[in-house]
DNA sequence: CCTTGGCTATCTATCGATAGACAGGAAAAA
DNA sequence: TTTTTCCTGTCTATCGATAGATAGCCAAGG
């Protein structure tokens, strides 16, 4: 079957979602990519004009398909602790590929070095993430405050990229999983 | 007054802590640094051979500086409340400090790229923290099981440093704050 | 005199980015 | 229907900038 415009498209996406999740946006080079995809780098930078276009188009997909997931997994009326359990697979689930972190974590350690684009995906994803937390929260303690609620969100969507750098850092998948049973214990999340 | 050959290690030291808490390892630049300390980058080469040799001197050194600070501060007998707020006041620095991170946060987020010497440092960072956190727990806690403090301990490291890390991608250090909050409203921290 | 510690100059490798050629297919003109 | 034109997408080749690293020179000071 021959390849088409999508195909490489999707393909230069795919390779270059793992690659900054292993390295980090700085160290994604359009040479590497186009070898890994079976093109040259000229062609990549048809598709993606610059670093900071290809940087952002794989933030926002990252933010979109996780959005995408999150709603789908709130659609079908679980436990506020069954969403979290489900949640916190998510960021595990990185990790045991290959040691790696989630995408808008990783940039957000290199954030002085993005174009201005990246960062505003970045700041995205975050948002996504802790107002989703928030609805989950809402459903587990109804009678909390809004403020009270709000800054759970926060602390959980931070303390769970903690535990992901840590772990990572360590290349020890345990610290995580001590970390998440570590916030359980305390209450932090359902 | 003359510079010595060690004052101009410590500023290749000073400003290489910067440079990395603002950019990470992989931006650190020898021609970058010399010019930053008024010499040229082949001498930064004679004093630290390679960029590993610097990273992990930067790492070494960023550990023990903290480590020194934290062995005081338990010295003074303080209460386990007054040290967290000390503790978390240390990586709120850092923040408010031109939106910089934990040296060896960031590093972690590369670890892919880290010479083998570098990994070992971050590594080390992470256990001395683990390790004074406990302490402090143990005060707290005196009653709690080993294993139950020493997944706090991680805990607690973690979510501070994710909360750190959340905070500077949005670049917003009420982030912070608010999750450090969370955590003590939570029970997660003394 | 000879070690120390900086310098100039340069090397190789790689980066993002661009220019220009060209193949192939669709669309338009004959 | 046939021919011509044009666009798309990839290629080769190359640019200037910068990376880490090294060789060799030279001045200062014990």
């Amino acid at each position: 079957m021959a390849k088409t415009k999508t195909d490489i498209r999707e393909a230069i996406m795919a390779a270059g979602r793992l690659a900054v999740q292993a390295h980090g946006y700085n160290a994604l080079s359009f040479r590497e990519l186009a070898k890994d995809v079976g093109v040259k780098s000229a062609s990549v930078h048809y598709h993606f004009p610059t670093k900071g276009d290809l940087g952002a188009a794989l933030a926002r997909r990252y933010t979109e398909t996780g959005s995408a997931y999150l709603e789908g997994m709130l659609a079908e009326n679980h436990a506020p602790a069954e969403l979290m359990d489900r949640y916190v697979a998510i960021f595990r689930a990185a990790l045991s590929n290959d040691n790696r972190m989630c995408l808008c974590g990783i940039m957000s350690a290199e954030l002085d070095d993005l174009p201005p684009g990246v960062r505003t995906e970045v700041d995205q994803f975050a948002a996504v993430n802790v107002a989703w937390l928030e609805r989950v929260l809402v459903i587990a303690e109804p009678k909390a405050s809004q403020q009270a609620l709000s800054d759970r969100a926060v602390a959980i969507f931070a303390a769970i990229g903690g535990a992901q750098l840590v772990a990572r850092g360590c290349q020890d998948i345990g610290l995580y999983d001590r970390s998440i049973r570590a916030y359980r214990a305390a209450g932090l999340m359902p």
